[in-house]
Order: structure tokens, then sequence, then C-alpha cells
DNA sequence: GAAATTACAGACTTTATTTATCTATAATAG
DNA sequence: CTATTATAGATAAATAAAGTCTGTAATTTC
């Protein structure tokens, strides 16, 4: 069980947008680069974001992406759920006469690290980012 | 990302054994039937756990696999880093001038469900299912 | 309006991981 | 010795992740 490389690439150029709020859209490419990934592909997953209502984007020249929300208004845990989705981690498949306890552990376990994700919120690592410069 | 069902497996053959801690030894071919898993896959995971010293097997006649300590000396934790392995779940790849403050967070994060997951013991559980019959 | 720029969508390929299966070997009880 | 049971290794099949390619739509600039 690994978060996935689409993962990193979408909290990356989060905190990049939110480290550097720029006026105007920033194109894929630029942020492609510094992230080392083809244009295409980080593409992909930034529609992720923009149709989870995290960022915006522009067609055209001059066109780009571009925050929606302020930095204290963007969690770890919203952009983990835009790309990995919502669903529990745990899939008891078995069939079992009632619910399994098994299965309600974990999900507890989860909520724990979701609860720590949720409160994280992308302008405390911006500015602690950008302190340390 | 998810966890494995052979995570699943492990979790439900080890409550079994806590909840009916059996003096001899339970084969891989009845703790397979219950689960409706092939035995010799099955046989792999529980190969993992005997590895992990959770449990311990026996070979020949009568043979099977038996726990090696108690159910409140078992946790959740111990059988999910026993088949899952213990590296962390996120990677960041990318390369940074100093350590990436995402993986720190993404790493606290994951401290976190495994505190509920090392301090919730099969001990427990077994004896909510136990009492629900 | 034409051309350049940029995001979006879908099909596709490649690679990695998970989930098994099969077969042979080793250990043990009777 | 024989039946029973776990272990190891090779392999196959299925699924998921990572990435590419191509064409289309939207927008700006000229």
């Amino acid at each position: 069980m690994k978060y996935s490389k689409a993962t990193n690439y979408a909290l990356h150029t989060m905190l990049f947008l939110v480290a550097h709020t720029p006026d105007k859209p920033m194109g894929v490419q630029q942020l492609a680069e510094r992230q080392n990934v083809s244009p295409t592909y980080l593409s992909k997953i930034l529609t992720k974001l923009v149709k989870a209502g995290l960022i915006e984007s522009a067609s055209g020249a001059n066109g780009g992406y571009r925050l929606r929300r302020k930095g204290d208004e963007i969690s770890f845990l919203d952009i983990i759920h835009a790309i990995e989705g919502t669903a529990s981690l745990f899939d008891c498949t078995l069939d079992h006469p009632s619910e399994c306890l098994i299965q309600q552990e974990m999900v507890k376990a989860e909520g724990q690290m979701e609860d720590y994700l949720r409160n994280k919120m992308m302008s405390e690592l911006a500015e602690k980012m950008l302190a340390c410069q």
C-alpha cells in the first residue's frame, strides 16, 4: 500500500501555487519542469484538482492554473481526496453474518490519519517553507 | 491506495485464532475454507506471520498454525506490518534541496493511524465478537 | 479572422503490483 | 514407510499505476 506518485505531484504543485500565489495563471509547462514530470501527465492530475474545486484553469495564451481558495482553506486531505478518491483504504470482501468488526476498526484508524490531514493546511507549510529560504 | 486482500486474510485468521485459542495447531486447510481462499495462497500469507513471530507452525500430521503470543499482546499494527511491510506510505521522489516538508507531514499523519492500530489488540476484538454470538 | 498558445479528453502502452496457481521439497506423526 | 502438513520457488493472470500520443476546444494576440 502506497500513496501514488500522482498525489505527490498534486501536493507539490498546490504547495508551490500557495507559496507563490501568482496573480496570473501558471502554465502546466512550468509547473511540470519544476518536478521533472511530463506536462501531459501533470495536466491530467491538475484536471482532477480543477474538478474538485481547488484550482481553476484558463485556456488560451497566458492561460494556466490558479488557486481558487486561500492557502488556509486548502487542506492536505482536500488534495489527497481529489486524487486518490474518498473510498476507505480497507475493504473486507468476506461475507459476514453482521458487519465486519475488523473493517470497523480499520475505518477508525484511517479516520485518525484523516483528522490530521484535514487540519493541516497548505498555508502552514508554505510559511514554513518560505521561512527557510 | 488500498490495503491488500492479504492483510484482510491475515487479520481474519489471527482474529479467529485468538478467539478460539485452540490447544492444537489449526491446519491451513480449515483456515482457508472459512475465508473462501485457496490454501496455498493463505499459507504464503501465514508464513509471513510466522516470520514476524506472531504464530508458529508445525509440519506433519496434526500440524498447522498456533498463536505464539496471547491475544492482548498482538496488535493490529503487528499483523499489518508483517504483511505490508514497515515502509512509509508516502515517498517523495523529487530531489529537494533539504528534507521534503510534505513528506514530513505525511509521515506524521501516518503515525496517527499507526498509533491507533498499535493500541488496538486482537483480544479486544475477539471478546467483542464472542459477546455478539 | 488567422495563428499561436494553452487546457481537456480519450485511447493506448508500458510498467509494477497484487493475487493467485502449480510443483517440488522438507518435516513430522503414526 | 506412508500419510499429512508446511515451505519455497517459479510462473501466470488480473489489476492498478504511470506515462504517452493525438486530436479537440477555448482563448489571446495580431
